[in-house]
DNA sequence: TTTATATTTAGTCAATTAGCTAATTAATCA
DNA sequence: TGATTAATTAGCTAATTGACTAAATATAAA
């Protein structure tokens, strides 16, 4: 039942909810990626990584400075993440999150970080921030 | 997304977990059997079951003093259900659960609630409180 | 109609949690 | 080595939530 619950209290969240679908679709993204996409500070963004992760959901590997997270792939993990596709295959959060992430994945992490850092660079945001 | 985030809220507390596992088991109970179960104040069984089924996925039912509820059959729920009952097969909890219900069903309901007012009457708790 | 009672709602309190900034850690680069 | 930097951890605050009691509501029984 632990089990059970620290997964739904992990998917009790509307940002880490957000990180979920956007690994669904992207398969593997760095923390500062993701930390761009959710808005918010690094430390926040890492500490929801850090719960769906402990959750039995994530996987994450180091690569230098980087950190990469995707969803684990474990059996007793494939009904929920389908319930999760099924429920929010046309949600207009997902659609407004693909559009961001594709932008943000258009760009090297490099830049990413340094924008994220208040550096001005050649980094321009384009899209508005993502609302609902 | 919302009605995702309600239902994985709904499920990310122990005790509605518990109601949502006894209704699988038992079809459909009553307000004041589902508060003996959880051993919490009518109040608050009342509130954890307005949870659930604002988030659909429960229904209720009112007949006379009494209301009951069970599993919203609903197919996008469906999935979500099974998941939970895969997840929980056997742990501890529902099996402590089960054996609890057993012995509240075996009561009629008057006698049930009764005893949650405190009256001194025919039934006697015999099994010890719930834990883990 | 009055009383009793199963459930819900309102109001309060303590514990949890999502966010922030600051400090720390771990890795790269000059 | 020392400086830089991506990520995490620590410590704080405001908001949320689960529990309770008391009050209100709705139904049945006397």
């Amino acid at each position: 039942m632990k089990d059970v619950l620290s997964i739904t209290k992990a998917l009790s969240d509307r940002n880490r909810l957000r990180l979920v679908l956007a690994l669904m679709e992207h398969g593997e993204l760095c923390a500062c990626q993701l930390t761009e996409l959710l808005q918010v500070s690094g430390a926040t963004a890492s500490r929801h990584l850090a719960l769906l992760t402990n959750a039995g959901l994530l996987d994450s590997r180091k690569s230098g400075r980087w950190v990469y997270f995707k969803l684990k792939p474990d059996s007793s993990n494939e009904s929920i993440f389908k319930w999760l596709a099924d429920s929010l295959q046309d949600s207009p959060d997902k659609l407004a999150d693909s559009k961001a992430m594709a932008e943000i994945t258009a760009y090297n992490q490099e830049d990413i970080c340094r924008k994220q850092r208040g550096v001005a660079c050649c980094v321009e945001k384009s899209s508005s921030p993502k609302k609902d």
